[in-house]
DNA sequence: TATTGTTATACTCTATAACTATA
DNA sequence: TATAGTTATAGAGTATAACAATA
């Protein structure tokens, strides 16, 4: 018969159970990326979130706080130190927005644009670099499984 | 010929290049899981990492904090405060380890066991109401696929 | 009256250094 | 000498309320 001791103890721990849930393992998931992003964005002194507003300014000339605030789920009073600190660096600069008295459109600067033709390159690379046990394959249905998840209809 | 304005807006925000990258879609993907898991475990008072926590004492009887720490990638440090709060809510006890007398085995109360068997099971109720756009077989690969991403050989 | 951007502020999360007691 | 648990503390990240300027 198998005996239980008084006081049990743990040699090896089970974590299976937690390794059937979605959240905790989209959330290992999502760090264990973020961890690797953060590294080789390291030299553009980028954090992700910075990436993200630089990437969306990038592509959207002239996007407002307001826009980027919807767009990344990001609360506009923390935007406003984000935004200060990249124009502060000289990567980008505001403008009144042409039709909206009270916005200002965010635009890169020259340098800005060289940063970020630089930095997009590195994050394409990135993709490859934080999932080597994922074939070209799988990383595309990984992809469009985790949009299919948060986006909403 | 097209006329470019000389201060461009943006009317619709194109997110397209964000929205081909992993970690992005990753991070946003968890955050959307782990919205809904705030709101069921509410009524548990238990937020994602106190659940974590309780799962692996449930499953793992006799845990250590050292143990939780490396299990969780939690820091050490940050685990006190979490244990003490769980205790004094009478969901768990802390008894000398058998062979180790600088560490505390982490046990559930007879109230800790009753309520983690209640929120395990809104924890797996949990998985489709918070993914309704993926089919079960479409969860069973995501799960796969975020596993591959950040499990260490 | 509603919205954009802003200030001030608070609360949570995460990280580091240093101590104690045991191994 | 190294490790488990702890304290104190600092820095990020995230949240709410309230205001000025403009719509």
């Amino acid at each position: 018969m198998d005996v239980v001791p008084q006081v049990p103890y743990v040699d090896s721990v089970d974590t299976r159970y937690l390794e059937s849930l979605l959240g905790y393992n989209a959330r290992r998931a999502a760090l264990s990326i973020i961890e690797v992003f953060l590294q080789r964005m390291a030299v553009y002194d980028l954090r992700p979130v910075d990436f993200s507003v630089m990437s969306l300014i990038t592509h959207n000339p002239g996007i407002t706080s307001k826009q980027l605030s919807n767009s990344l789920n990001i609360l506009a009073p923390n935007l406003v130190a984000m935004v200060n600190g990249l124009e502060k660096k000289g990567m980008i600069s505001r403008r009144p927005h042409p039709h909206d008295g009270r916005a200002m459109g965010l635009h890169l600067t020259d340098s800005g644009i060289e940063i970020m033709r630089r930095a997009e390159k590195t994050a394409s690379k990135l993709e490859i670099e934080s999932t080597p046990n994922l074939s070209t394959s799988e990383r595309k249905t990984l992809l469009r499984l985790l949009q299919k998840v948060y986006f909403k209809p």
